[in-house]
DNA sequence: TTAATGACCTATC
DNA sequence: CGATAGGCCATTA
């Protein structure tokens, strides 16, 4: 089992029309720091049919620029498709769309 | 085993 | 506000 199983479950566990970010997901995972290392999980990205990828966003709300998905611009449909909405800016309103997960409050 | 890399985050200039 | 530097960790070669 490696940290990426573990972050692959995590981003799996986004909820649609929700959004996390790297930090976000790395605490989840267990720690904290491995805000790097989820990048580098997401970079890998061994099923990309099971792992939404797409709601994984930085902290700015902004997706990656080496986004291997399609593009920026297909990340922010797909966000969009599921009801992410976006600030004027062209990044996600994470103080409305961020994931608090679900036992800490939905 | 050592060295290098990376889809990050935070602080500072 | 924009750009730069440093820190942190696991994975890969």
């Amino acid at each position: 089992m490696t940290v990426f199983e573990r972050i692959y479950a995590i981003v799996r566990q986004i909820p649609p029309g929700r959004v996390a970010t790297y930090g976000q997901v790395a605490m989840l995972a267990g720690n904290p720091r491995w805000a790097r290392v989820v990048g580098y999980a997401l970079h890998q990205n061994p099923d990309p049919d099971t792992i939404p990828c797409h709601r994984v966003v930085n902290r700015q709300g902004r997706t990656a620029s080496a986004f291997a998905f399609g593009g920026e611009d297909m990340q922010r449909f797909l966000l969009e498709a599921e009801g992410v909405g976006f600030t004027p800016e062209g990044v996600v309103d994470l103080e409305k769309y961020i994931w608090h997960t679900d036992v800490d409050n939905r």
